[in-house]
RNA sequence: CGCGGGGUGGAGCAGUUGGUAGCUCGUCGGGCUCAUAACCCGAAGGCCGCAGGUUCAAGUCCUGCCCCCGCAA
């Protein structure tokens, strides 16, 4: 058991699995922050982030201010008196008054290889960017967005088939396990974390909804990335007989097949994929989910809706 | 009460101005082929989300409820 006192502070499913490691492993901490309840989902009710729901269920006391920016919200985290607090896609920037707090600060994991890919979505910007290598990096918190001290990182090589949110629960763990590491060595591992090369700095920009239209005049090898970098979400979609396709599944050809049609063409439904022309080579929509549906198979799109070589997708 | 779409045989969809249900796939049986997620023949499988109403008659119209989903936040 260990004898500090955490504050945790996290909003999505990123940020659980490492709450969810930390009660676990008898590292249960004191208080739990979290985002806002988010507005009313589709008229119905409404949704607690998935750290809330885990907090709640463990009986964890649960905070959510809106800012630390009132002597209020700042206090009330003082009289916690954390030891440490561990930051992960929590939402919010914490000020300097926050940090002062702890005796050992606070740590943040970030899913990149800082200093590049600091910012909102850098796992998601990594694979549109077709990067070589990903990974999670485990850092001092300072005011400034993800520019703190490296405490120790882990390295990934990226695949063609991964998506955001199958990397993101990769590094997740990955980032627990690290988190861990460093509450058995708490005031060394601190005390040699090392500054950021500033110069090699680059920032991965939240994404946008307009980004996941597909654009068929573009080669298959981007939009591959792109679709993989923007699922779950926000997710990539095309259009189809003028409705709204989303697109959950995209793979590449074992062989690269001869070309021949126009860009959104679909040339093939080999195998139960839409093979799909593009601007150069051809991709394979391997599920989707047309607007109103639930998501389905290709397989099964096909059947349903009929769809015929030499249809076209409307990007 | 943010806007909107949908619940039909195992899956995905059709179903016209109301008259007892079709398509593609799958499943089972048989055939053909060196072979096939190929082809041919045949078969099984649906109280059309739930409840009530209108009607000679409702998947198809009206009302209420449950569930699913898209957009916007």
């Amino acid at each position: 058991m260990s004898d500090l006192r955490i504050v945790f502070m996290g909003t999505p499913a990123f940020a659980l699995s490492t709450l969810q490691l930390l009660c676990e492993t008898g590292h249960t901490p004191v208080a739990v922050y979290t985002q806002p309840d988010k507005a009313n989902r589709r008229g119905g009710k409404i949704s607690y982030s998935p750290v809330k729901a885990y907090a709640l269920e463990k009986g964890l006391p649960v905070y959510q201010p809106t800012t630390f920016r009132t002597e209020e919200a700042v206090e009330q985290l003082r009289t916690l008196c954390p030891d440490l607090i561990v930051v992960i896609a929590y939402g919010q920037i914490l000020p300097q008054a926050v940090l002062d707090i702890p005796a050992y600060g606070a740590v943040n994991i970030h899913a990149s290889l800082l200093p590049r890919y600091r910012g909102a979505a850098p796992v998601q910007r990594a694979i549109i960017d077709q990067e070589k290598e990903s990974g999670v990096t485990l850092m001092q918190l300072d005011a400034g967005m993800d520019t703190g001290c490296i405490i120790s990182q882990v390295r990934l090589p990226l695949t063609q088939d991964m998506t955001a949110g199958s990397l993101l629960e990769t590094l997740a763990e990955a980032g627990s396990r690290e988190l861990l590491r460093l509450l058995d060595h708490l005031p060394e591992a601190l005390a040699a974390a090392v500054p950021q090369d500033e110069s090699q700095a680059t920032y991965a920009e939240k994404l946008t909804k307009d980004m996941g239209r597909i654009d068929w005049t573009k080669d298959a090898l981007t939009l591959h990335a792109l679709a993989r970098g923007m699922y779950p979400n926000p997710g990539t979609y095309t259009f189809f007989r003028g409705k709204r396709i989303k697109i959950h599944q995209t793979v590449l050809p074992e062989h690269p097949a001869a070309s021949g049609g126009q860009p959104g063409e679909i040339l093939s439904l080999a195998a139960g994929v839409l093979w799909v022309q593009t601007g150069e080579g051809f991709l394979g929509i391997a599920r989707l989910q047309p607007e109103n549906h639930k998501q389905m198979s290709a397989a099964d799109f096909i059947n349903g809706y009929q769809v015929k070589v030499h249809d076209k997708m409307e990007g």
